[in-house]
DNA sequence: TTTCGATTACGAAAATTTTCGTAGTAAAAT
DNA sequence: ATTTTACTACGAAAATTTTCGTAATCGAAA
């Protein structure tokens, strides 16, 4: 039921997969270890866990698989950010919104974007 | 070590303490329960591990504890929201606040707050 | 003072998540 | 054809988090 609430590992690996697409298990655990040790077959069982669970999908290419999210970055991002801004915020997105401003730099560019789309809110 | 991480559980029972201050395990299961089905006994161990690992301190009042959360809301809420932005938007907070702002209702009292905000911060 | 009721202490079980050893398999290299 | 290498499958252990039953404690009420 809860497809959309990955693990913290699970998220892990979704982000591999969606920063490079369709991948093998080898390429993950190598992604992976790039942050920090973890064995092979650590990944590899985590991702057959989420293949089970229907989170990722996979195709045999040749001698080994090639696993692909089945969930899609956007949707799972919206989704775990309504369940933190609810745990953390109190469902404030507001209170979020100004200490992720307040508390990372960002370019012009990045807040007249921004402040792009308040004004369009605002016009409602 | 991980002391601004609190747990799913144990950032729940600090909403409750920071909502309402030093409060009794009493008050606060019941609190909980609002939400959802929680065993007396199941916050009594949850705060009594709190209380071990330092995330609250408490003070005997008659026959029964006082708790108080000894983290900040606020520091706590920076440093999970600065973990979360890693693990879910890869580190880009530009691309949380556009998530929020975009699927969140706000009034113009808030997007006005937060326009102000973002002028201020391109004075920089 | 005794009983009752509410609270805390403690330990262990259950559930979830993460890790990894071992064995089996199949392609590639020799 | 045999060996080596690189995978996958499987199951179980470890670690973490959550839940709760039972016993002990202590103040309040009778």
């Amino acid at each position: 039921m809860d497809i959309l609430k990955p693990t913290e590992s699970e998220l892990e690996i979704l982000q591999i997969l969606w920063q490079n697409g369709p991948s093998s298990v080898r390429f993950v655990n190598e992604e992976l270890t790039k942050q920090r040790e973890v064995g092979y077959t650590t990944t590899l069982k985590l991702m057959q866990i989420m293949f089970d669970k229907k989170l990722l999908s996979r195709t045999e290419e040749g001698r080994y698989h090639l696993y692909k999210a089945e969930i899609e970055e956007e949707a799972t991002q919206i989704n775990l950010l309504e369940k933190f801004v609810d745990a953390t915020f109190r469902g404030s997105a507001m209170k979020l919104v100004m200490q992720a401003l307040g508390n990372h730099d960002s370019s012009k560019e990045e807040l007249e974007e921004i402040k792009k789309l308040i004004e369009s809110k605002m016009q409602k």
